[in-house]
RNA sequence: UGGGGGGUCGUCCAAGGGUAGGACAGCGGUCUUUGGAACCGCGAAUCGGGGUUCGAAUCCCUGCCUCCCAGCCA
């Protein structure tokens, strides 16, 4: 929340320098610009439609959308909700989008705007086009028209309304909006061509009657205008310059064009389609999203497992991160598919720079330092942050009972090029001693539960007078001081790096991953971590970074795990199990 | 079989007739009190076939592959 009172990043601005090559879209923008054509300006909009959650797609379409008004001197960018469909849109929806985009560290000022406000322009704007002899009531049904518009390889045919005179459209238009038809009894249609190639074009639908409670308008209106006819008349109602979509809307420029040829509009912004982002083992349909939160797949829409904006703040990304990943995307027209990698990256880049580190065990296993003095407790400082000087040093008790990882200790070392603990071995504890496996306990079922070792009393602080060199160095949990805390792993939310590839007749939900939650209960942190306020971003040192989830309290902390540690020990022993 | 798009390293993005480049991933190394970070190095691509040209990822022809469109959704 903190974060959208910080400065945008301002680490790449010499890249805006004229050398670094800038997508398609800023190059067709600065040459707009260049010659004059939209009179010097730049306006852009971003126009969710407030029937879900902004997910990370939505993060490429923003960053472009606000990035170009930004970059350009005096260039604006609207926020713009797309609301001409009362049964699909809600008032929670608006509210979740506005916190988002503020989150992501974006600022519209006054210019937030609603389809819906222009209700009575764009009705305004349909008799026009009536009078105009461009528009016409067609009274045939649903099923009739789609019967009437004929196929991808054959033309359509026209419908018996469509030459209903310009007084006879105006009427029923009129007696339409004042609700004197059943839903779906009449639509206006724009009189285009019913034989054009483009399917959008065969006398596309611009008004429906749908009696649905609006989120905004409430009752006010029985008639709802379309996609088609609002969202061009919005753009220049608003003045956009470059009003900027997905690929698939591509098919309906003709029509944008058209409409806003037909009549006499403030102007004639230009639209320009670029690929959405497709983001493997993941999936960015709202629809599809919906679907898991609503059949209970997922734990809302801020599941950390959802590629929502909520969900990965939840999971503790942070919008720098978010923005570094679509600045590194880029922006093009062709179908991608990109790998989770890169989103990864940018968290783990940017929460090396600010996260603070802290000692946290996730499967413990007692260590006992036998020749240590009982009782005894030493406070050993740590560096908060190697990266940055700024952030200090703290304080970690130690005593003669520990916990350590249980990933650290081998009742037999596999390898030469195993530096961990196991019966021989010397390690080090960070910032603390050097300590040697002396014996270990195991259980009834064959489980190491206890491991015991000598320490060095020379190697205070983690170092030997003698130089000599210890390979391994494990995190580690005063037992006495360690506070029980809870952490959630997650994983890839689909086993398929594209969830829509299913077997015939199945669906997405099938390729969701059984294991994309591991819940840790029986974690011992260190005393620092007790308190952290919610989304507090950490970094479990030899681990990852975490994020204090909103479920945590002071005597049980818990935190949602947002990205490993790159791991390199990992890597060597998958290579040598083959 | 209609119309509209798109095909460049594993991935994402450049190069707009003149040495195919960057980022990420991968591999190798240096350093290291996080097997982290940082740093250094190495491999790796123009969908196919013709043509124009001194020279083609780029221009022309042709073929192939792929995405989108038949909502009173956006």
């Amino acid at each position: 929340m903190n974060e959208a009172q910080n400065p945008p990043e301002s680490d790449n601005s010499q890249e805006n320098s004229s050398t670094e090559s800038r997508d398609f879209i800023r190059e067709i923008v600065a040459a707009d610009l260049a010659s004059g054509k939209h009179g010097g300006r730049v306006q852009t909009r971003f126009p969710p439609e407030p029937n879900g959650y902004l997910h990370i797609g939505h993060a490429k379409s923003i960053c472009l959308n606000f990035g170009v008004a930004e970059e350009n001197e005096g260039g604006r960018c609207n926020l713009r909700f797309d609301d001409t469909n009362p049964a699909k849109e809600e008032q929670e929806f608006v509210e979740s989008i506005e916190e988002d985009l503020r989150w992501l560290g974006f600022d519209w000022g006054q210019r937030i705007f609603f389809a819906s406000d222009y209700f009575e322009q764009l009705y305004e704007y349909a008799l026009e086009l009536i009078r105009r002899g461009l528009a016409y009531v067609d009274s045939l049904g649903a099923e009739e028209i789609r019967e009437h518009r004929g196929t991808l390889t054959e033309p359509g045919k026209n419908s018996p309304y469509r030459e209903r005179s310009v007084e006879e459209n105006l009427d029923l238009f009129a007696r339409m909006r004042a609700g004197e038809f059943e839903d779906g009894a009449h639509v206006l249609r724009a009189k285009i061509d019913m034989s054009s190639p483009h399917i959008v074009m065969r006398d596309p639908t611009l008004y429906r009657i749908r009696r649905a409670h609006h989120h905004r308008t409430g009752d006010a209106w029985c008639i709802y205008p379309m996609y088609d006819f609002t969202h061009c008349l919005s753009d220049s109602i608003e003045e956009i310059t470059h009003s900027l979509c997905t690929l698939e809307f591509e098919n309906h420029r003709p029509l944008y064009d058209w409409v806003l040829d037909a009549l006499e509009t403030p102007c004639h912004p230009q639209q320009i389609e670029f690929a959405r982002l497709n983001l493997a083992f993941t999936l960015l349909s709202k629809r599809k999203l919906m679907r898991l939160v609503t059949d209970g797949l997922v734990d809302g829409w801020d599941d950390p497992r959802m590629p929502t904006i909520s969900g990965l703040r939840r999971r503790g990304y942070t919008p720098e991160a978010i923005r570094a990943f679509c600045d590194l995307i880029g922006v093009a027209k062709r179908d991608s598919l990109v790998e989770m990698t890169p989103l990864e990256n940018a968290v783990r880049e940017h929460l090396n720079r600010i996260a603070p580190r802290y000692m946290a065990v996730l499967r413990p296993l007692k260590v006992i330092i036998d020749n240590y003095p009982e009782g005894q407790v030493e406070e050993f400082e740590a560096i908060n942050n190697p990266e940055d000087p700024q952030a200090g040093t703290r304080k970690v008790p130690f005593s003669k009972e520990l916990f350590i990882e249980q990933d650290d200790f081998r009742e037999e070392a596999p390898n030469r090029k195993y530096f961990r603990l196991a019966p021989g071995r010397e390690i080090r504890l960070r910032y603390a001693y050097f300590i040697t496996c002396t014996s270990f306990v195991k259980n009834e079922m064959g489980e190491v539960i206890e491991v015991h070792c000598s320490y060095d009393p020379e190697s205070r602080g983690g170092s030997s007078p003698d130089g000599r060199r210890v390979r391994g160095t494990s995190h580690w949990v005063s037992a006495a001081h360690a506070v029980p805390a809870q952490v959630r792993l997650y994983d890839r939310l689909f086993t398929k790096p594209n969830p829509n590839e299913v077997e015939e007749g199945g669906d997405f939900t099938d390729n969701l991953n059984p294991a994309s939650l591991e819940l840790l209960t029986e974690c011992m942190v260190e005393p620092n971590l007790r308190g952290l306020e919610a989304e507090s971003r950490v970094q479990f040192e030899r681990q990852g970074y975490f994020c204090v989830d909103r479920d945590s309290s002071s005597e049980r902390p818990v935190f949602n795990r947002t990205v490993s540690l790159r791991d390199s020990w990992a890597k060597i022993e998958k290579a040598l199990m083959g």
